[in-house]
RNA sequence: CGGGGCGUAGCGUAGCCCGGUUAUCGCGCCUGGUUUGGGACCAGGAGGUCGCAAGUUCGAAUCUUGCCGCCCCGACCA
């Protein structure tokens, strides 16, 4: 027993923690707040990357790729946008070192002061914008509708892995449209993209809204946002979608020529999501024996480890072993046949365990006997005996049932954990003790939203799309309402 | 930045209160052998600036002071 994970109920953090580290998604560096991201956990994000990539691309975007510094001035063009990311960026001021004349080190070379000093991007819409305005004239130039996946920094006071580091992955995608219409429906379209990327591949459900003020990006008209609900009841915003009106064009004096040959600033979206994702699967998901990966975005979707005694038919096995993982490949699976001699069968299962792969097959001389295999899911441990004959065909279909019914699991505990309330201590007492989404009466004020923080430390994660309309009074204030919105404590 | 915890081999730790041979144990690692249907066993072996620095002392992992780093909780945020 090399590693033990922390139970859930004994101390969540720590088991989220166990579960990265022990999982061999990242390890802690020699930089506070930095992540090591190791090659299991970035074969995970590789293939959120790749789908997502997809997505973006059979909808019209294309990739390109922008400098990681911003020039200071940029940021300050955008006055929300400045006052939102002034507090956690990393500024670069030097270009040069030298060897310390008093020491054995290096020193920063005062001589090498930057005449502007450069920011790390925390988002790139300013010197993006800067750029657009070259490459926009016409409305023959419209949509303009670009990606990028790339690395950010925000200097954020407290990290946990994945969940918030003070470098991270995302892409971004920051498109201009030539009307207000137009621009809204693509802030729509890409949180519908998330929406169907987190369900569909990620098994994890998720809630559509839009955000209200006080939560919304800085420099955005409108933020769309998708939310997870994790297993501790705290929930987790998955994705972003901002509709960022002309507020951008308009600092950055990004102007078109309609068919009229009226001049006119053209409208922005902006809209990311990040490794952050990666967190949330594995909350969203796991249990104390470790990861539970979903089939479509697991690295390795199924693992076979044959089991021998001595050299009895061990060429006959290890054939057999080849041919199954021929038989997968072929069908689209991706599996790892592990032969290697120096484990033991029930320390892979273990660790195969630990790592979340959806599959174990296990093979030995009685199957081979009998033409069967041991089959066993990490979603629900159980274990069955099933042939050989059509075995791909079984696999891939059990990998697909495994997909759904991890959804459906994770739908029935969101389900359970959207809790309606009109009564303020009965709030209170939902937050402590059940956790999960409140939906509750809110006055619409950001006055009010403050103070409920500030009594609960809960906040308003969305005010859902197609929100059903229906008169009540503010949970906290009384004052009236038409609508219910969605409260939750967060990550 | 505040509160709490911690720093001894790759990992996890004992020893510290009450200073005294060669710093404990487990896992992992290396060599050889036996094993393999749920984290194997035997034998041998390698591996240490006890976080860093100064001080007290005949003598410091242990006592004193300062510093550094990490984790958890809170304020900030995705």
């Amino acid at each position: 027993m090399s590693k033990v994970i922390t139970s859930r109920q004994e101390d969540y953090s720590q088991w989220y923690n166990d579960l990265v580290i022990k999982g061999s998604l990242a390890d802690y560096s020699a930089v506070r707040g930095c992540m090591v991201i190791k090659p299991y956990g970035f074969a995970l994000w590789e293939k959120m990357r790749d789908q997502l990539d997809k997505m973006f691309k059979d909808t019209g975007h294309v990739n390109a790729y922008f400098p990681l510094f911003i020039p200071k001035s940029f940021l300050s063009k955008e006055a929300a946008h400045v006052e939102g990311f002034a507090k956690e960026c990393a500024v670069v001021t030097h270009y040069r070192l030298k060897k310390d004349p008093n020491g054995d080190g290096v020193i920063v070379d005062p001589e090498a002061k930057l005449e502007e000093e450069l920011i790390i991007r925390p988002t790139s819409e300013t010197i993006i914008w800067n750029t657009y305005k070259t490459w926009i004239q016409s409305y023959r130039d419209l949509p303009l509708l670009v990606n990028q996946w790339a690395n950010v920094v925000r200097w954020e006071m407290r990290t946990r892995l994945f969940l918030r580091t003070a470098e991270f992955l995302w892409q971004e995608g920051h498109t201009a449209h030539a009307t207000s219409e137009e621009a809204v429906a693509e802030s729509v379209q890409m949180l519908n993209i998330y929406a169907e990327f987190a369900e569909k591949y990620m098994a994890m459900p998720v809630i559509k809204g839009v955000k209200t003020e006080s939560e919304r990006f800085a420099g955005a008209i409108e933020t769309y946002c998708i939310e997870a609900l994790m297993q501790d009841g705290k929930a987790l915003q998955a994705g972003t979608s901002h509709f960022l009106g002309q507020n951008f064009a308009k600092a950055f004096d990004v102007k078109f020529s309609d068919k009229d040959n009226k001049l006119d600033y053209v409208w922005a979206t902006s809209w990311g999501v990040s490794t952050r994702l990666v967190g949330a699967l594995v909350m969203a998901h796991s249990d104390d024996d470790g990861l539970i990966l979903p089939p479509r975005i697991a690295p390795i979707q199924a693992v076979i480890v044959p089991i021998y005694k001595g050299n009895e038919k061990k060429e006959l096995l290890d054939a057999k072993a080849k041919q199954l993982e021929k038989e997968l490949k072929d069908a689209g699976v991706s599996v790892k046949l592990d032969d290697n001699d120096n484990s033991r069968p029930g320390w892979k299962f273990a660790e195969y365990e630990m790592k979340g792969v959806p599959v174990r097959i296990a093979i030995g001389l009685r199957d081979l006997e009998n033409n069967t295999v041991e089959v066993a899911r990490r979603d629900t441990k159980e274990k069955k005996n099933i042939s050989t004959d059509g075995f791909a065909a079984s696999i891939t279909k059990l990998l697909e049932d495994i997909q759904q019914q991890m959804y459906d699991k994770a739908l029935a505990y969101r389900a359970q954990h959207i809790t309606k309330t009109d009564d303020w201590n009965d709030f209170v007492k939902l937050l402590d003790e059940k956790g999960g989404f409140i939906a509750a009466h809110w006055d619409g004020t950001a006055e009010t939203e403050e103070a409920i923080k500030e009594k609960t430390k809960a906040t308003i994660r969305c005010i859902p799309l197609n929100n059903p309309q229906e008169a009540g009074k503010c949970i906290l204030t009384g004052k009236p309402s038409s609508q219910r919105v969605l409260f939750a404590r967060a990550y």
